[in-house]
DNA sequence: TTAATATTTTAGACTAATCTAAAAATTTGT
DNA sequence: ACAAATTTTTAGATTAGTCTAAAATATTAA
């Protein structure tokens, strides 16, 4: 079955915000707003994923993915995020310059493809961002992360990922010398303000703001 | 200005086509046969880009590419040809697999990724089926090979190119164990049916019908 | 609990890219 | 040179994907 590089934005989309829903039905105006589209817009595509058997969809009430409609969704962003990972490791580019290419790429359409970048790339388990690589099957590793911002008391902790992946917010990180697989280390917790005083990699210390802390994933050490 | 992968393809064919046409234009039924379309749909096409001034346009005669169309069209074989080394020297792929998956390669978009990709493959001047390809400003090399059909007498030569890329003809030269680079010496010509027997490499002896050694591109021993 | 507000769907319209059928222009062959 | 054949264009229709405006439904709050 073709499934043209809108549908499968929508797909992608609805399985993000599937992700925060806790399984309850995805509504009409958050794809909307997700795609920068109209409402109008969304309802009409949904008819037409559902009849493909993508979705299953109650009038006035929602979308759900169906099983066949998360299998492409995941294999959607594993082609992203195995991209990303050429893009950076291979062609050098920075953590914050491969979304927009890789969204690009994520539509190329040829399994083999897939799996010999895969191989060249040493079949990697996650991407640039910290976030999980799918398998072929759609299975991916689980990390216990968790935004540093709900740290309470200090100690070391690894960072893994990250819970917002605007370029600001990657390159700011980027000036701050702190790279995925970096320690950190909670010296001291701003009562007043939530921000975070934590030195990096045993090096350097930074101060955090409860804002940039609570996009920042941390996971215990010796996980992931 | 934007240019939709659509009319990608009408340039491409037309810059094909105009390198058999000597210089005159091309005609709506060539573009549509060319790209198994009606010509009613190629007039609309054509009327489109001339807007756009990336043709020149004369009803019931035909069409030529601007040095604008051109430079364009020049990027897009840049890129479908980086693509496919890519895919045969980083990921294995045969060179007879690699031209559908190029041919959704050469629409991603993005300039800075055509020039890192050209340098991780330390800018390669020819592609896997032995042709050139044009560097950012659209110009490339130059070779003086003709088809092995054209040769009347015996000799030694390089197996520089073919002239069908389709997959069963680059297969067949698998299976003769024929790659480009490879020394020919034409040991004997057959008058009757204009075939060769050839030696590979200095290593085995084949025989070509007219037919294949039609499609298969030599250059003088030193050129290229 | 019902009126106001918000969300969602329907209806109708538009553009890009395609088609078929018919009309117009060009080319060919005697 | 002109009738026949071929090529090209025009006209009108279709589909995917989008929009706006209006109608229908659901939610919220007094």
């Amino acid at each position: 079955m073709e499934i043209s590089v809108t549908e499968e934005n929508y797909i992608k989309a609805i399985f993000k915000l599937e992700e925060f829903s806790n399984n309850d039905a995805i509504s009409t105006n958050d794809i909307a707003i997700k795609l920068s589209m109209q409402p109008a817009t969304v309802t009409d595509m949904i008819k037409r994923l559902a009849e493909k058997k993508i979705v299953t969809y109650k009038k006035y009430y929602g979308v759900l993915l169906t099983p066949k409609g998360k299998k492409i969704a995941l294999t959607i962003i594993r082609k992203h995020r195995l991209w990303e990972v050429f893009l950076v490791k291979k062609l050098n580019f920075k953590w914050d310059e491969v979304h927009e290419i890789a969204e690009q790429l994520e539509h190329i359409n040829s399994p083999e493809l897939v799996e010999k970048l895969d191989d060249f790339l040493g079949n990697p388990k996650f991407d640039p961002h910290g976030d999980a690589i799918p398998d072929k099957d759609g299975k991916m590793r689980v990390v216990n992360s968790f935004p540093l911002s709900t740290i309470i008391k200090k100690g070391h902790y690894v960072f893994c990922g990250v819970a917002n992946h605007e370029t600001k917010f990657l390159q700011y990180l980027t000036n701050l010398r702190l790279n995925l697989g970096d320690s950190i280390e909670i010296e001291s917790i701003n009562e007043y303000d939530s921000s975070y005083k934590i030195k990096i990699d045993n090096k350097h210390c930074e101060f955090l703001s409860e804002q940039v802390a609570s996009s920042i994933l941390v996971s215990r050490v010796n996980e992931k």
